[in-house]
DNA sequence: ATGCGGAAGATCCTATAGGATAGTGTCGCG
DNA sequence: CGCGACACTATCCTATAGGATCTTCCGCAT
């Protein structure tokens, strides 16, 4: 995130609703089955509808929306159980990878002598700076607890996407980070009480690597995602109900 | 592929566009730096600029090609060295676990008493029919080595592909499926003698997952794409120096 | 010869209009 | 009272035109 600010690029309309309409997606403005109006949008927006249909294309692209072709854009749905046991396979299979790898490449506190560094030539084409670790720490941190949720939501991911960034592979990075974009929804129905324990669960991850210890670090978030997922489980089920029945229709944009 | 098909959706202009401009890329007749014109798409596809747009905008997201915000598109460049590690060395993490899962999910030749299934409820959100491991088996077999090594690519990218979608997760497929899209330029440049042990190596893996070997299948996947990976290596600093050198321009659509 | 500045050309980006399709409500019939 | 057909509306899809920006080429000064 903050490692990767090339610069102040050009920016299209079609940039500025990309990242609008994903901010809305991410706060939950915009529920699960929401139909998106074009028109609409290019309305609300107040620009027209050919940079509306290039950032839709790209959100469908990312799998954040559904596409019918002849009918309309909507907010990709809830994931169901299964999808959502499948998703998190694949986050325990890359996410404690990527905190092992964060720590080998590591430059703790104690910096100086990175002379003779890339010990893995073959491996690794990220360009995380120097100061890296000091990121990482501040984004283990939680909000404090009587915060806005979305607060705490926003603040989980960007740790998730700071240790993706700091692994070294932009592949694993983007892996991590399509993954987690679709998390968006279910990270908003954690209960309040466990925030404390995310918060020590990263920071634990977060020491574990600034300290070098990648076996630590590996264990360290394989341990955070298994109790991260009983306890969305757990808040997943209480909610289900409504989420298996149609509810309605989700309002769309006007 | 051949599993997922559910009937003929209906299709719009960007769709064609977009389908038609991946098979040349994969095709390599578009050669990465080449820049694409949108309105010289436009004119030789017969479209307008908008479905055009809406394309580009998709391939874009899949990395296909990049975009610089007021100058136009281009197709993804040639790997580096570093990122074709990179790249490897997700895969070596992701295909043989869908491998190994394949081979716990397959429906063997004998099939019949497949009533109790589901025998991990929590994961796999896959749909795939009873005769799955005929397309596999199919998949493993390359065209004969006189014919055009385009054809070799492709049916090389379908096995993997194949395998994936055998995997049981949506998650991993679309993983794999993203990873290999980035490697139909590198899977021009292998030499043809080494055909024949990619044939044999896929077959290996195909042969594991039909008779239920979950731990067989899995070597042999990681066995596959370790050679795999030295023939491309070997193949990749062959061409390298021509690579290194910017090649003028690459041809532009007009 | 090399580097810099400016103008012409090409291309992208945005806006708007018209044809085509899906969804909705109403009317009539069984 | 229920169901099917029809027409209407809303929306998507496509096409085209104009303004803004980048790129390129040429000339000139150092």
């Amino acid at each position: 995130m903050s490692v990767t600010s090339t610069g102040p690029e050009k920016r299209t309309l079609a940039d500025d609703a990309y990242t609008d309409l994903k901010s809305r997606i991410m706060r939950s403005e915009l529920a699960p089955g929401a139909k998106l109006s074009i028109d609409g949008l290019a309305k609300q927006l107040a620009f027209s509808q050919t940079p509306i249909r290039e950032a839709l294309a790209r959100l469908e692209s990312e799998g954040l929306l559904a596409r019918r072709p002849l009918s309309g854009y909507t907010v990709a749905p809830l994931l169901s159980t299964a999808e959502f046991a499948d998703l998190f396979d694949l986050r325990m299979m890359l996410e404690p990878l990527a905190a092992r790898r964060a720590a080998e490449r590591a430059t703790g506190g104690d910096v100086r002598g990175r002379a003779g560094a890339r010990s893995t030539p073959a491996s690794g084409t990220g360009a995380a700076g120097p100061l890296e670790t000091d990121d990482l720490l501040a984004a283990a941190l939680t909000p404090p607890p009587d915060a806005d949720k979305l607060l705490f939501t926003e603040a989980d991911r960007r740790f998730h996407n700071e240790v993706a960034a700091l692994s070294g592979s932009v592949q694993i990075e983007k892996a991590i980070r399509r993954l987690d974009a679709h998390l968006h929804l279910h990270r908003a129905y954690i209960k309040p009480e466990s925030i404390e324990e995310t918060e020590a669960e990263h920071l634990a991850v977060a020491e574990a690597i600034v300290v070098r210890q990648p076996r630590a670090a590996e264990e360290a978030m394989r341990r955070h995602l298994e109790r991260s997922r009983t306890r969305h489980a757990a808040a997943f089920s209480a909610v289900n109900g409504e989420t298996a029945a149609k509810p309605k229709r989700a309002k769309a944009v006007r």
